[in-house]
DNA sequence: CTTCTCACG
DNA sequence: ACGTACGTGAGAAGT
């Protein structure tokens, strides 16, 4: 039996406060927030309610209504002194920038149950898990008919001629099922903590750990509220060129008979009317269309380079340019464009343990994912004013990790004597006389070894011949035998315990069952991952959070003073310089201008 | 909702 | 016995 009070009086209020603060004695209070939508930073958005509850109660306080309704709640937040918040970041956020109750407040008093789910089970339920979600974990460990309070209001949404995209804004605040499903989700949220921390617990997952994902939530959280300056007039003119583009090149492709340029089978028939051969096929069976298939029609390596090899066929070179133009658009410069500020600056969503190895995330829009072989889309992202870009990349940090979670001899010695890793393989692959030619497959074969690919796919990859890349991947592991031994144990005690692999640093790492081969990924990409975050830590000791900007896997963005770019980028190269088991983790920092493109070619 | 495609580390 | 490329986000089309 539970009970959600929606206080409508000033009477009300004072029963609320008088429970709030008799149930913040006993324990952390559940806290969530109901807005118009999950663009936080976008002009016009607002904190319609907050609610607080404990496992059998919930207070829905109408933010909405101001003056009283927001006494009261902010009385709470600033005087409970525990939180459990399922997705923290999100309420950090609308509240720091609504409601005045600033992150760095918040953040220390909370306990996020995303992240507890996480540290139990990182799979998504496609992948095999529980999910993360409010409403997954409520399924699994309450009640598999606990109401999907999300999904049942969307329905109510419908039900009112209103879309999932406006009703959160426009559904009355004193909807009865609104109101209830706000005070359930405190109540689930409440009910859920002790699960997952007994769970924790069971399994041995340190608290060392959970503590460690708690501050680098929060410094994603402070990185996504500053957010990045966006170049609003090159961005418009680059959005503007690549729509011509786009409607140029499909212009051309519809001459060929293709009316609709992503339209893969349209694309295919046309090719093979034109007398083409295609014999690549999608998983599905369907004839592959993709971007190599493409570009070798239009006789242009994936560098896009002339090849002089046969006529370029028409059809396909204009799709393939139709196409590239149409998703950097869509992608990205639309998008920055829909997603800024009204201080002109773009704050993607930092998800700071998304990936099923603790990868984090980036989305709305996806800056880890914008081109690098060209310039022009990074070009619409400034450093703020009178600052320049620093980007800070680890050096090979996944063959470091590799030779240190494996305890790798030579290659350990090879790192430690700042030996270029791939010319070291090589010479011990092949000899001292060995190749360009050579050094390319054993740097496949290094790769590959870290992904778990077997000689057919690196040779794909590097392009080299299956025998030659047969020959190295076996001497590559005589010459480093460590790795497929480590490899065998870290199978042998993932089948005892649950086919769960644990990282170096305490993760939990599920395996498939059909691809235990993975567990080299796993291990070295979530030990990895750990590495980017030890050194958040340390910027942020260091006093360098204010200018971090993004992390990208092994790199980390910031944005520096111009005038002191030098000294702020040795700084940052010295928090990502540590020692993981005796192996030097190490990082080279590049200073570019005012724009992100900078880096990479753009001359401003 | 699934598949295909393409952008990144 | 043998061999297996890993992890993401996003748009568009097709079912």
């Amino acid at each position: 039996m539970v009970t959600v009070y929606v206080p409508e009086d000033r009477t009300d209020l004072d029963v609320f406060l008088e429970w709030a603060r008799a149930s913040a004695m006993a324990g952390p209070l559940a806290l969530d927030t109901e807005t118009t939508g999950l663009d936080i930073f976008s002009p016009g958005y607002r904190l319609r309610t907050v609610q607080f509850g404990t496992r059998d109660t919930a207070y829905v306080i109408h933010w909405e209504r101001g003056g009283h309704f927001r006494q009261a709640a902010l009385t709470v937040l600033r005087n409970a002194h525990k939180f459990t918040i399922h997705n923290a970041p999100f309420d950090w956020l609308v509240l720091d920038t609504h409601a005045g109750i600033t992150l760095e407040e918040l953040a220390p008093k909370t306990i996020d149950t995303k992240i507890l789910a996480a540290l139990v089970d990182p799979r998504q339920a496609m992948e095999g898990g529980i999910g993360t979600g409010l409403k997954p974990l409520s399924g699994y460990y309450i009640d598999p008919s606990a109401p999907d309070t999300q999904g049942d209001l969307t329905a109510v949404f419908r039900s009112m001629g209103l879309t999932k995209a406006t009703g959160w804004a426009r559904i009355p605040l004193d909807h009865p099922i609104y109101n209830l499903y706000a005070g359930l989700d405190v109540i689930l949220g409440s009910r859920i903590l002790p699960i997952l921390v007994s769970e924790l617990d069971r399994l041995g997952v340190r608290d060392a750990l959970r503590q460690y994902e708690h501050e680098i939530a929060r410094i994603c959280a402070v990185m996504q509220r500053t957010g990045m300056v966006l170049d609003p007039e090159y961005t418009r003119t680059l959005d503007d060129a690549l729509r011509t583009e786009a409607e140029e090149f499909a212009a051309v492709a519809a001459r060929y008979g293709v009316e609709n340029i992503n339209a893969t089978r349209q694309v295919s028939e046309a090719l093979l009317g034109m007398g083409e051969t295609l014999t690549e096929r999608t998983a599905s069976g369907a004839v592959k269309v993709d971007k190599a298939v493409l570009l070798a029609l239009a006789d242009r390596n994936m560098q896009w380079e002339p090849l002089g090899s046969r006529t370029p066929n028409p059809l396909a070179e204009a799709v393939v340019r139709s196409k590239r133009a149409g998703k950097w658009r869509s992608a990205y410069a639309s998008t920055f464009l829909d997603t800024v500020d009204a201080n002109g600056r773009v704050h993607p969503m930092i998800n700071a343990l998304q990936a099923r190895t603790g990868r984090m995330s980036v989305t709305g829009p996806a800056l880890q994912t914008l081109p690098s072989s060209d310039f022009m889309i990074r070009r619409c992202l400034l450093a703020d004013e009178g600052h320049v870009m620093v980007s800070t990349d680890f050096a090979a940090v996944e063959m470091r990790v590799l030779a240190a979670l494996a305890d790798v001899k030579r290659m350990k010695e090879a790192i430690s004597r700042g030996i270029d890793l791939h010319d070291f393989t090589a010479g011990l692959v092949y000899g001292e006389g060995f190749t360009k030619k050579h050094r390319k497959i054993c740097k496949g074969v290094g790769f590959g070894t870290v992904y778990g690919g077997g000689p057919v796919t690196i040779a794909r990859q590097t392009g080299a011949p299956e025998d030659d890349v047969r020959y190295a991947q076996g001497r590559y592991h005589r010459v480093y035998p460590e790795i497929k031994r480590t490899a065998s144990r870290w199978q042998r005690e993932a089948f005892a315990d649950g086919m769960v692999t644990v990282s170096i640093t305490g993760r939990r790492l599920p395996l498939d069952r059909d691809r235990t081969y993975a567990v080299v990924n796993y291990q070295v990409q979530s030990a990895a991952r750990d590495c980017l975050g030890q050194a958040m830590l340390h910027m942020e000791e260091s006093g360098l959070l204010p200018y971090l900007r993004l992390p990208i896997h092994d790199e980390v963005l910031a944005s520096v003073p111009a005038g002191e770019a030098e000294e702020l980028a040795r700084e940052i190269e010295k928090c990502m310089t540590f020692d993981l088991m005796g192996v030097p983790i190490a990082a080279e920092a590049e200073i570019g201008g005012r724009s992100w493109g900078s880096l990479y070619g753009a001359d401003y």
